[in-house]
DNA sequence: ACGGATTTGTCCGTATGTATC
DNA sequence: TGATACATACGGACAAATCCG
């Protein structure tokens, strides 16, 4: 109806209000260890509602400029220019993309020769993890993250290679980087994590039954499907059931 | 004002997980009778709170890692000093047979990156590498290593993906460590050497077609015809016909 | 044998984000 | 829009178990 929506109320502006006025406090905080102020707060500064505050966030938790989690804060993300990367020389400063593209090298190779070489006690190991893996809530997601990457490394672990296995955590650890929170967590949805628990439970089978041929295809599967998911949510704002 | 936790923002580190830091102190800790720092000195370590440190911990329990007693402290598990391995301290642990696993399982896939992305300006350059390598007398050996080597990271270079750009390098540090020296020299035979200029002109000519499956086809041929290499100079005493 | 010290295990109050009404 | 319940996180405090003097 494109009549005139007339006589919105006089505040038309007040959510690209409190947005903007989000954006420039956010320029102000360059410190990413301190948690901006807490949602109850900005509401009363702003004089907006929490639900204008959460929508705020919202868009810029999706563009990446700021992370939440429950119970800690809303902490600004890879905004800053200033990144210390401090520890080593490895490229701590990556991106989804070149991450996903190097599990895809290598760990399907280590579901193979998990198959090959893992023992009775790493198999049994997988499968305690896995228990512990489905048993959680689904919007549990830090312990999900936290168990499903025990359940790779354990993989990793039985492949019996030390170097790769060096390479795999040095993937895990830029993989976990907090200011990809919102991309990891929009790629899951209840139908996906039904999926992924579904490659798990046939990588783990396959490695016991020593098909390491199988092992491997269903690990870059599932690997394929998470990087679909990554970049379903990074294009598209609908829902689509790709794949 | 939210009651400042810590006000320790120098040692900053958060980008790594407790758990990541935990395993590296595991390996570190190989002493089964001490027990681990407590988990409230952990806490302050790592600066994480203490619900962290002792979800990590659950994790390394359940892998059998270490194992926890009230009022006693945490021990690092019966099973010993496992295998983590990692990039920054240690290359020198590993051996002949992981490294060229690992290669297996990076270089095809950065033959064929280089092939979907690399510039002509990249492709040139390794068409130069080659015909230095090729030029080369087949018994300097120092110089056929480097030029080999500047050749194959060349094309982990074109792939364009820093953090397996990254994971080559680990690789390769450990690669050219000294102490194989011998063993490489002994793989390295004139006919081998013209097998395997035939493998590297072959590579570079499906990059430049950019045909990426036959590229990582090729690179894989040239690995596997390497680690064959090794493995004979291994067992066989009668291979040593060089000199 | 006793008690203080230390460590893991557990619980509670507060603060925060999440979800629903 | 506003309000309320819910889940999580953190820090503090306490309990239980162990160790040591």
């Amino acid at each position: 109806m494109p009549t005139n929506a007339g006589t919105a109320p006089s505040s038309n502006g007040t959510s690209n209000s409190a947005l903007e006025q989000l954006r420039q406090l956010i320029q102000q905080h360059p410190d990413q260890t301190q948690p901006l102020p807490a949602e109850r707060e900005l509401m009363q500064r702003f004089d907006v509602g929490r639900r204008e505050i959460r929508r705020a966030l919202d868009v810029l938790e999706e563009e990446g400029r700021v992370w939440r989690k429950q119970g800690k804060g809303t902490f600004t993300g890879p905004n800053g220019p200033a990144q210390p990367l401090s520890l080593q020389a490895l490229p701590k400063q990556s991106n989804l993309q070149e991450v996903m593209e190097a599990r895809l090298q290598i760990e399907p190779g280590l579901a193979k020769y998990a198959a090959l070489r893992a023992t009775p006690e790493q198999i049994q190991l997988m499968r305690r993890l896995l228990d512990r893996l489905n048993t959680l809530s689904p919007d549990d997601r830090d312990q999900i993250e936290l168990w499903d990457s025990a359940f790779h490394r354990a993989i990793a672990d039985a492949a019996g290679n030390r170097l790769l296995l060096g390479l795999f955590d040095a993937i895990d650890a830029i993989r976990r980087d907090p200011s990809w929170q919102a991309v990891r967590n929009a790629a899951r949805n209840q139908e996906r994590l039904n999926r992924y628990g579904d490659h798990h439970h046939r990588i783990i089978e396959h490695i016991a039954a020593r098909q390491p041929k199988e092992a491997a295809r269903v690990m870059r599967e599932h690997l394929l499907a998470l990087q679909q998911a990554f970049l379903s949510t990074l294009n598209d704002d609908e829902e689509f059931t790709d794949d």
